[in-house]
Order: C-alpha cells, then sequence, then structure tokens
DNA sequence: CCGGATTTGGAATATATGTTCCATTTTGCT
DNA sequence: AGCAAAATGGAACATATATTCCAAATCCGG
C-alpha cells in the first residue's frame, strides 16, 4: 500500500507515479494515465471531475491518491497549488510577525529580506507585460530629453536610473532632487516622462505625470500591479509587485526593472 | 449595484476591475488592490484566503465578487479556472521564453538582469558575515547621528537608507546630497558614519571615511568583497559581491542588504 | 468451476467552503 | 452635533466537495 512519504514536490510526485504505475489494477492504471497527461489540471479541478476525466468513480481516484502517498486528494492537489503560485507565502506578514516577536537580529532579517527578494524577482517575470517593456524601450529611447520623475521610497530608483542614463549618455534630468524645485516647464514637446510611484502615490508625482499628458508627452511608468491612478492617464504601464511591509519596500525586483529599462533604452539609442 | 454582464475573459475582467475601482470603500478597494497584484491566485485560493491576504473579511470579498459582475466567489473563480489552460509556465520556462527574444530587446536584458539579481542574492548570504553585521547593526543603533555617505552609483543605496532610517525615527543625515556641499563638520563624536563604495571607489568618500576615522568615529562600510582601501581604516565591512551584467551592476543584492540593516537598526534602537 | 482475495461502484457521511444576514460601526451631510 | 446612508465584521446557514464504507463484481490459482 501507501508508502511512508508523500512527494512534496512536483517533481517527486512524477517519479512516484512512474514506480507506482507499473503494477496498477486496471481502474487506477487509468487514473495515472489520466494524471499524467494531466498533471496541470489537478491545481483547478475536483476529485468528481478528475475522476470522470479518468473515466473511473471518485472513489477510484480518492484510492489512486492515497497509493501515491497522499492522505487524500485535498493534500495531493494542495501539492499542486503552492507550486502553482510559486510559493510566496505572504512575506509581509511573515516580516511583521518577526518584528512583533522580537526576533531582530540582524542576519535573521537579512535572510528574510533575500527570501522576500527572491520571491519577487520570480514574480518580476510574471507582473511585467513584455510588450509593455518594449513600448517603454521605445519611447524613451525616441524622447528628445527623458525627464524622470520619484519621490520618497521611489526617490532611490529615479536616481538610480538617472545615474544610468547619464553613462550611457542618454540625455536625463531628474526632477525632485534638488530641494523640491518644480521644473515642469523644462518638459517639451519630444520629450518623455518616466515616471516611478508606489502606494501610496505621492501626490506631486500623479500631478506632474497628469501636467504633462495634457501636453501629449507619452509617460512610461514604473509602479505597482495595483489598480492605481496612472492606468486611468494612458502611461505605459510597467508593474512589479514588490513584498513590502510598513514604510519598507524590498526594492530589489523594482531597481533590476529599472537597469534593464535604462540599459535597454541606452543600447536602442546608441544603434 | 453590479451592472449586468459578468466578464466574460480575463482581459474583461482586469478592464472591469479598473473601471470599478476608481470610487470604492476602503476594505472593497483593499479587495481591488490585492486581486490587481495577484490575479493569478484566484484560480487555486479559497475565499478565506483570498480575504485574508487582502487583510479583509471573506464577507466583504464576497460583496467585491458581486461588484465585479459575478454572483459569488464561486463563479468569478471559474472564469480563471477555465483560462488557466495548462498552467502559466514556470519561472525558468518563462526566463528561457524571454531570453529568446531578439538581441537587445527589453525583455531579453531583463532577464538577464533577473538572473544576475538571483545569482546576487544567493551569494549575499554567503558573503556577509553575520558577525559584521550584527557589530555593524550594533554601532549604528547606538550612535547619536548617522551620516551617509555614497556617491554615483551607491547613491541610490545612500538615499534609499536615508529615507529607511528617518521612516524609523532614527536621526540620519545624508550627505553629498544637496550640490556637492561638504558637510564633514556634522560629523561628531558620538556619531557614526555609514559609508557605500564600490569599485571604483569614489575619492570623496574614501576621504570622508579618512578623516572621520581620524576623530575616533566608528564607520560601518557597505562594499564589494575586492581587498579595497577601506579595510585599511578600520572600518566594519559588510561585503556584498553583486554579479555585473555588462557596464552594469544589479543593484539588487546591495538593496537587500541596505534594507535589512535600516530595518535592524530602527528595531534595534526603538526597544 | 469453486472459493478466497482483490477490486470496484455507488450511496452515506463528514468536512470544508461559499454565501447570506443582520447588528454594529463608520462615513458623509446639513 | 445629529441624523441617515453606507460599509463592515462576524456568526449562522447552505452548498459543494472530499472521504469512507460496504455490498457486489471481478479476478485468479487450484
Amino acid at each position: 500500500m501507501a508508502e511512508a512519504g508523500a512527494p512534496t514536490s512536483v517533481k517527486e510526485f512524477e517519479e512516484r507515479l512512474l514506480d507506482v504505475s507499473v503494477a496498477l489494477p486496471k481502474r487506477l492504471k487509468q487514473c495515472a494515465d489520466y494524471v499524467a497527461a494531466n498533471t496541470d489540471r489537478i491545481a483547478v479541478s475536483t476529485v468528481a471531475e478528475m475522476a470522470e476525466g479518468a473515466g473511473v468513480q471518485p472513489s477510484a481516484f480518492m484510492r489512486f491518491c492515497q497509493i501515491m502517498g497522499f492522505s487524500g486528494y485535498s493534500e495531493m492537489q494542495r501539492l499542486f497549488r503552492e507550486s502553482y503560485v510559486g510559493g510566496w507565502p505572504d512575506y509581509a506578514t511573515r516580516l511583521d510577525h518577526l518584528r512583533d516577536m522580537g526576533e531582530h537580529s540582524g542576519p535573521r532579517l537579512l535572510a528574510e529580506f533575500v527570501e522576500a527578494s527572491r520571491a519577487s524577482l520570480e514574480n518580476l517575470l510574471k507582473s511585467v507585460d513584455p510588450q509593455a517593456l518594449e513600448d517603454a524601450v521605445e519611447v524613451l529611447a525616441s524622447a528628445s530629453l527623458v525627464h524622470i520623475i520619484g519621490l520618497r521610497r521611489s526617490f532611490a530608483v529615479a536616481s538610480y536610473i538617472a545615474y544610468a542614463l547619464e553613462k550611457m549618455r542618454v540625455p536625463a534630468m531628474l526632477h525632485g532632487a534638488a530641494g523640491r524645485l518644480e521644473s515642469v516647464n523644462a518638459i517639451r514637446p519630444g520629450d518623455a516622462l518616466l515616471a516611478i510611484t508606489f502606494s501610496p502615490y505621492s501626490q506631486e508625482t500623479l500631478d506632474l505625470v497628469e501636467t504633462v499628458r495634457a501636453r501629449e508627452v507619452p509617460v512610461v511608468a514604473l509602479t505597482d500591479a495595483a489598480v492605481n491612478p496612472l492606468r486611468k492617464m494612458g502611461a505605459t504601464i510597467l508593474a512589479v509587485s514588490e513584498v513590502d511591509f510598513g514604510a519598507f519596500r524590498s526594492l530589489s525586483a523594482t531597481l533590476c526593472l529599472a537597469i534593464a529599462l535604462s540599459t535597454a533604452v541606452g543600447t536602442r539609442r546608441s544603434t
């Protein structure tokens, strides 16, 4: 019957499936075959659906789950559901917890942030629309001057982009750096604006985007995936969903996108 | 409230989400934002899980589904389960896919930088000496004022740390921000300096460290692993080896360490 | 072809999950 | 400040789904 340990990864699951299915009675073999061909459906289907697909009774499918080493279908399904969301247990709350627990040692926090950053990076590939990225590169590369705005928590990103563009000889101007100086009038037709803002969105940034849009200047926005005002303003949206808690945001994914964008603009321009 | 037709595709769903979420009360807005950032989870999560993720009650999330035009969560979930097709490609496949795009396209570069960042993060835990990190936290937390210096490519990191410390009410001062203004005299006994610099090290930063060390002010340095002048100056070294890609350094690992450090200092101080 | 062991189908049951309702709180208005 | 309308939380309820159980069917070695 079912051996001790249940598979803990999709890979293990598939190995076990092979092992097990050499000597299986008719109905259970049907289950094994159907599962092998439709592994991914497990995450979103009910036992009844899987059973029907395999052409067996739910109870037969149930037995199949147990032979695979799980206690039942639910446990088996959990494996696939978790692997689907790329497993990012809620880091925000986990970090909050850490704070409450008095577990403040530097190394411990570092480990948590590394994990959170890794998750954010994986997520980055999902949340950024490749087409939007191409568009953004096109818009920025063909601008005669790139204006960059990012305040508060986003200032770090803005300033890094400004640095990178400068290094690549792309004409760029960082706004909001010098003592809250407004430089709206420096933005002229033929230019483009790169706005960086995350919830809670700073009003100054939103205002600038609006003003600039009214003048038909194209806007690229580096922002979060949440429904935010920028979406309504006709900007090219590059969405990053980053783990953040309280005042903090592990900017790793954002920075990564920022550099990719800058580099792409730089190379596009010089060719 | 809910208008007639429910969305029949993910695209329609997203449009509706935007329409709807302009005027939404607090809790429902939370739902909308969480859903926008985690659309793919709907297929494999229960209302309870979604509600928890959004930080609301299940009943609130239920209302959200109805506002979106569905009869309830089950109906909304069906939409995503059906469009789940063969499951989204996992991280590795996604990366490969992006890589296959044109040589210098934005998505291609993004894939490369994500890979570089991921590698850097993995190194980070190895390259940072836990003891040094603890020491650094101690030094910064017990300083009456934390001075931060980081120029050129390191300025982004410096400004982010300054922002984070400020948010946590740790007295901090960012040097070099306002028009190359020197503020050496602001550094007094009892303070500490946090210097951020990577090869090629900027002379101004090195000079400042030297000056300050002469006055017995402790220095924490966020720098690369290479043998560098700072090691000779009796600073507490936090080494980050960032994987370079082309001319640019993905700052992901550095930022990650920066945040962990800031958070640790902030919490240490407040206890 | 017989008898024991194995496998199967389907109904009965237990559990998890979705959904609704209403008392309480918050918001917005005059 | 006082009121009405809207929003919210949480418990009660309904439904869907997983799981178990056992009698009937099937298989297999003599």
